[in-house]
DNA sequence: TTCGTTTTAGGACAATTGTCCTAATTATTT
DNA sequence: AAATAATTAGGACAATTGTCCTAAAACGAA
């Protein structure tokens, strides 16, 4: 495959992941990839044979980032409590550009979803992928119980903030909602007995 | 405007609001349109001059039937808790369509906000309406202090949901959380010292 | 250099897009 | 019945879409 960092193809994926993100995937055509990266609209042709490739491919590499900020995550923050807290602060983190686009995975999903496109699951891969990971944090912390669900939520409740900032552009309900986030995760950890790690009865 | 309840320009409008919704604005054609409505695509000019003038006409008509529905609300429903419970419970009786094609206000909106459309603001009147609405019961419950957080707040979780909701498509996790804002709502009354409407006793 | 492979640009292709015009057909009024 | 207005169908229009072909250029190995 591509061991060199710097390929056309990877330069392709990037500039598509870029405007599928900004534009939406049906919105961004051949034409507007191929004037990003700089190359004629002939020559696409030969790096992805349809445009349903290139999804796939910006899907799969975004599959391949989300994992690794994750496994980031857990070296960085040793308690399961502090990486969740990790994920709740990526609204602020990418607050701009949440405001400008929604979050990238939750409005992909939602396109593809309508479109009923076949890469549809695909891309709920990584709503997957967040679900797996902060289902594991929860159990981690002693939730083994109902961790999916607190997951989920806390999934559903970030989409949410996501969709209503994009549409009201309100830093002021942004900050204030992680901040109740925040709080609702301090609540789930001190209403729970003990961190399952190393521990021998529950 | 109009006095017929089924002038052609009324049916446009109802086969469009329904494609917008199932399959998006941009990717909804003329010609998809006309033939919903079983006329000619060159027709169509005498109704429509632009494709923008059709969502605009969308969206005044879906504004009317949520002020109307929004309406219908306060009368059938008594007390504001009932009323917004009645918000809340639309997550289930709207979801089929909602495990389809997402959310008609979210989507919309979201669409309109990544194609940076002229009309995005139209759009989010939507919001407005729902959220003045539910701001406005939330004041009467008490609540005039944070009535706006408390309607923001619903209005997110709603969102969150249903774009889950679409992602997954699992009831299970649908009506669990609406279990959830209803469990929600009750402790948001329960801890408001006392009604503002004319009630002599709780 | 010469050969063979990889990569490129340019354009052809049919289909579809939103828009717009015109001639014909209805419907309404006189 | 005649005249006027409202509504329709059909198609033209240029632009853009995703797809695909081919000939030239760039490259690397011999």
């Amino acid at each position: 495959m591509g061991p060199r960092a710097d390929t056309i193809r990877e330069r392709i994926i990037s500039a598509a992941d870029q405007l599928f993100y900004e534009k939406g995937y049906e919105q961004t055509s051949f034409a507007d990839i191929a004037q990003a990266v700089n190359i004629s609209r002939g020559n696409f042709y030969y790096h992805f044979k349809t445009k349903d490739d290139i999804l796939d491919a910006v899907i799969d590499a975004r599959l391949a980032k989300t994992s690794q900020l994750l496994q980031a995550w857990e070296t960085e923050a040793t308690t399961p409590a502090e990486r969740i807290r990790r994920f709740i602060h990526i609204l602020i983190a990418n607050g701009g550009k949440i405001q400008r686009y929604g979050c990238p995975v939750g409005t992909l999903c939602t396109e593809l979803a309508k479109l009923d496109h076949v890469s549809k699951d695909e891309a709920n891969k990584l709503f997957i992928l967040f679900r797996r990971w902060l289902s594991q944090q929860f159990t981690l912390l002693g939730r083994e119980a109902d961790a999916d669900d607190l997951a989920m939520h806390l999934l559903a409740r970030s989409q949410g903030v996501a969709t209503l900032a994009t549409a009201f552009q309100d830093e002021k309900f942004l900050n204030q909602e992680v901040k109740q986030l925040d709080d609702w995760l301090d609540q789930v950890v001190s209403s729970t007995k003990q961190p399952a790690a190393s521990v021998i009865e529950n």
